[in-house]
DNA sequence: GCCGTTTTCGGCCCGACTGTTTTCAGTCG
């Protein structure tokens, strides 16, 4: 992130991602340049509104359409612009000749922010982290006006926290440290309630803070019992009503006390996101009250809340009421993110969100036979016991090797084996021998998880692929192929008449390797037109497609399925992170295949060839 | 810099905690 250079011109358009980082360092730096706070957060809100953006927005700008992005108007819109057409943009190179790039980099260390770095680099030219590394320690900060020695010496330890800050977390990580903590909570005397909130109830794919509510009648002694847990590593700060603690090798934990009897917009305080809850204060604003944490307070006709005897504070039992007061419709978790869940609140036409319980089966699930752990009967009485109607298994095909992929006369010898299966279920089911919570119509169904070969063939002939009752295809190899490579090999399978799925579609592994670079936007056209379902892929490190992509393809006229890609009886279960997902990408039931009674299903795959 | 069923100009979200301070600025979420 330090000093990114604008793209040459004879660079490919810029992505989103590479366009977000222009704007916030260019928010950045209007910020250490004591620039008009409004303006500095317009740079940021433009960024994040663009990092989210379902289309390629410099694709699109460069073609010359003004396609309308939140929070992006005449000014930014005419930068993005030029970036997207020239690969430079004037402005930023001019304030980069005024300040160093890399003054930005001072901004990531905890307790510095944009005055600290001014006075820093004004006073001692400091540019770097390293400088700034390097006179903390020789004691030179401390001249300067506000910083005394304890403050040079907190400096030099969130430079050192920085050096050694981990990834934000995989959700299944986040969810089981947040839990573990939140039962210590609950067990302090005059505590009556804990809710996790933050990013984690929001359901974000990856999580860096943990954030807690706590409600009691003794605030402080849930807040002693928090910063004395045994895992804490520092405390960075506790009060009366708040504390925040970082854990041992992992993240920040932030504790909140609520009030009894007031949760309502503490909840959606600490739920978030910021962005979400900016918006909400500022539809409260315009109702003539301030909202907070505590609640909302009457604003006087200055503009300002009354205080003193006058002071009128309403507080909320329950998120819905926070909600109703606005006029709203109550917003799930998943959608607080500012992408047009408000509108959508106001004018009732939130969607109505998935659920686990909607799931039928569950498309994607590997045994022994390639590079599961666990028996086909095993993975399948587990699947029966979670009460589904269905469950496909999907070994590796021939050509994965290292995933023990199966030859045809191997595929042959498993088929056999899930007659048996069947078999043995139905004669259960005859004998209303069925276990409980089991479905007596539960059928284990033959596909496989076909390989979309590095040069695009597909690894079994097509008299074999027509034998399965479901084909998941994918691409493991070959990914660092150009756009149009990927694209066409993506493409490819989905205009295959034996192909029903294409599983984990971008390919990424979370905190480990990026998206596969794909034109989305043709494979989704691709995906509508012949009914192949895209797959949000459950395993937590993957949930992929992400939700701004699942979003895009929905609207773009896709199906979709969720499914575990179990490789263990386990895993089976998630699927849970990746209805999650799919709730963030305003998924409905009906969206997605797996939803979708056993005969439904059959008759959608068998009607492929026609619609191909 | 953005934005408008109050506004095309004049607004723009809020409070806790900390430290260096005799009343507040900076940072953070």
């Amino acid at each position: 992130m330090t000093e990114p250079s604008s793209p040459q011109p004879s660079a490919p358009p810029p992505s989103n991602d590479e366009l977000a980082r222009i704007f916030h360092q260019i928010g950045d730096l209007l910020e250490i340049k004591g620039e008009l706070v409004f303006k500095t957060v317009a740079y940021h809100r433009a960024a994040d509104a663009i990092a989210h953006s379902p289309f390629d927005v410099a694709t699109v700008y460069a073609a010359g359409e003004r396609r309308p992005i939140a929070g992006v108007g005449a000014a930014i819109g005419d930068k993005i612009t030029e970036l997207a057409t020239t690969g430079r943009l004037a402005f930023y190179d001019r304030l980069r000749a005024e300040m160093p790039a890399t003054l930005v980099d001072l901004l990531a260390v905890p307790g510095v922010g944009p005055k600290t770095v001014r006075a820093v680099w004004e006073a001692l030219g400091i540019e770097t982290v390293e400088a700034l590394r390097v006179a903390a320690a020789a004691g030179q900060l401390r001249v300067l006006p506000g910083i005394s020695a304890g403050t040079e010496a907190r400096i030099l330890e969130g430079i050192e926290q920085l050096a050694s800050r981990p990834d934000r977390m995989l959700i299944d990580r986040a969810q089981a440290i947040s839990d573990q903590i939140a039962a210590v909570l609950a067990s302090v005397p005059g505590v009556t309630r804990v809710v996790q909130a933050g990013s984690l109830r929001r359901r974000r794919e990856t999580v860096g803070d943990l954030d807690l509510l706590v409600e009691t009648a003794d605030p402080d002694a849930v807040i002693a019992r928090f910063t004395a847990l045994p895992d804490v590593d520092r405390v960075l700060g506790a009060g009366h009503a708040k504390a925040s603690v970082v854990l041992r090798g992992g993240p920040q934990v932030d504790l909140m006390v609520m009030p009894e009897g007031g949760a309502g917009t503490y909840l959606v305080h600490f739920t978030g996101s910021a962005a979400h809850n900016v918006v909400l204060r500022g539809l409260a604003r315009d109702r003539g009250w301030s909202l907070s944490e505590k609640g909302f307070l009457r604003l006087g006709a200055d503009g300002q809340p009354v205080t003193g005897a006058e002071a009128e504070l309403r507080t909320m039992p329950d998120e819905a009421a926070v909600y109703r007061f606005l006029d709203l419709d109550v917003v799930p978790p998943e959608l607080r993110e500012d992408q047009g869940e408000i509108e959508a609140a106001r004018e009732g036409r939130l969607p109505a969100l998935i659920t686990r319980t909607d799931l039928r089966g569950d498309l994607h699930s590997h045994s022994e036979w390639s590079d599961g752990i666990h028996t086909i009967a095993a993975m399948a009485e587990a699947a029966r016991l979670r009460g589904y109607a269905y469950q496909v298994l999907t070994d590796h095909s021939q050509s994965l090797a290292i995933a023990k992929g199966l030859t045809p006369d191997r595929v042959e010898l498993q088929r056999a084996i899930i007659a048996e299966v069947n078999a043995r279920f139905a004669d259960q089911a005859a004998a209303g021998a069925c276990p409980p919570g089991a479905d007596p119509g539960f059928r284990l169904l033959h596909g496989c998880e076909l390989e979309i070969r590095a040069d695009g063939r597909l690894d079994y002939e097509d008299d074999l692929l027509a034998r399965f009752d479901l084909v998941v295809a994918s691409v493991h190899v070959a990914r660092r192929q150009t756009r149009a490579e990927l694209t066409a090999r993506t493409i490819g399978a989905i205009r295959s008449p034996h192909v029903d799925v294409i599983a984990h579609p971008a390919g990424r592994m979370l905190n480990e390797r990026p998206d596969l670079d794909i034109d989305w936007d043709a494979v989704f056209e691709a995906a509508a037109a012949t009914g192949t379902a895209l797959e949000i892929n459950g395993s937590p490190s993957r949930l992929d497609l992400a939700p701004e992509r699942a979003r895009r393809a929905v609207a773009m006229g896709c199906v979709l399925s969720i499914d575990s890609d179990a490789h263990r009886i386990e895993e089976l279960d998630c699927v849970r992170w990746g209805v999650e997902q799919a709730r963030r990408a305003w998924v409905e039931p009906h969206h997605v295949l797996n939803t979708r009674p056993l005969a439904e299903l059959l008759a959608w795959v068998a009607a492929k060839p026609s619609r191909v």
